[in-house]
DNA sequence: GGTGCCATGAACAATATTGTCAATAGCTAT
DNA sequence: ATAGCTATTGACAATATTGTTCATGGCACC
């Protein structure tokens, strides 16, 4: 009996690249850069483990293939999020809330606390939010009926503020949100945003500072 | 000549274990629960790895045994934080301030997202966020000069913002401030910080949801 | 001094994980 | 069809990590 051959599937290379880098993608939002085992993204790929090492050479390289790549997405993501709503008032609400599913669903907020935890510097090359800071600076200037002027630097910190809820609340609400009291309900950490919404505007058109 | 007999230290169960676990705990800010090795643990606490496993039994007992004690100190430091400053406005800020350093220096803000991020649920046991709340909230009905009656559950929204302000800050903030073109000086985190007491004072003072 | 308890660590075992190598098998071009 | 390129993988090697065994040595107690 002849020896029964095992069918082989054989990919481009550039769609073999994509097909192990989404699976590692996965893993890196579920365990972090650390646990990232060659086993498991190549089972989840599909694929033996020495096809990975053929394609990106070492695990270590498939680590940072893979982060490089993961930043890119979540700026993609963040700035489309953001664009997706026009600066006014009523957009703002779901413009945060364009953010926070943003980050949440994807695990991109996972990755970056795992990143930056890990002692990865992100910068200003994997994300801008100076650009968000212009953003929502221009729109405090133009809501503004008298008062002072704002600082710029106070809009940084409003800004710097939101990113902290968003990022560290994607990670950290759900059981910080249970342990303060409120209901552990899954729409508890959208009334959450909707609230912090309503006090970032506040901040913005009555700061007395 | 005579084979050159090893000197060796014994030391009580408990001392050895406590030495052991004071090893293990840095580890745990540096690199995690799942970062943990007993070569460099025991190589830390100055033993041999087979005296960790001894006292132990085995590397995921350690790892409980750590984190269990890690929450208690984590909360015992807060509870004190918080009790060093009496509830009168200028002590906020202190308090605040005491808060983030007690979660930053001693890495406690790293052992907590390394936690939630591998899956670890903080139960009421372990942190109580209630505590805080009903202290804030009694502080916020002390400072109440007429305006409407501030809901408890908006108290409570306001702690869980300072805490993942504070929590995820202890990790983020330095990157996101960056970032955000706030300067790199060593201060910016701690002027962040009494930007969002007065934020959150505000807040409590002059409310008109 | 002698004895028993047990903390300690050297040597070993077992498994997990990364990386290497050579043979095989799909795919394209001719 | 045939040849060549290379993606693929089974088998193996090397190392890391956890866990086990057992002899030893420090210490309290008699």
């Amino acid at each position: 009996m002849a020896k029964p051959t095992k069918p082989r599937r054989r990919l481009e290379a550039e769609a073999a690249r994509a097909l192990i880098l989404d699976a590692t993608e996965k893993r890196l939002a579920l365990v972090g850069p650390s646990g990232i085992r060659l086993q498991e993204v190549a089972a989840d790929a599909g694929v033996s483990h020495p096809t990975v090492l053929h394609h990106f050479g070492s695990r270590e390289l498939l680590v940072k293939a893979v982060i490089a790549r993961a930043l890119h997405h979540i700026n993609t993501a963040l700035v489309a999020a953001i664009n997706a709503s026009s600066g006014d008032e009523a957009q703002l609400e779901a413009m945060i809330e364009n953010v926070a599913i943003a980050l949440e669903r994807s695990g991109h907020a996972r990755v970056v606390m795992w990143l930056v935890l890990e002692g990865h510097r992100l910068d200003g090359a994997e994300v801008r939010l100076t650009d968000v800071v212009d953003a929502a600076h221009g729109l405090r200037l133009a809501r503004r009926r008298g008062g002072k002027y704002p600082a710029r630097d106070d809009t940084a910190r409003t800004v710097v503020l939101a990113s902290l809820a968003l990022v560290g609340g994607a990670v950290l609400a759900p059981t910080m949100l249970e342990n303060a009291g409120l209901s552990a309900d899954a729409r508890t950490p959208a009334h959450f945003r909707k609230w912090l919404t309503r006090l970032l505007l506040g901040h913005f058109d009555h700061d007395r500072n």
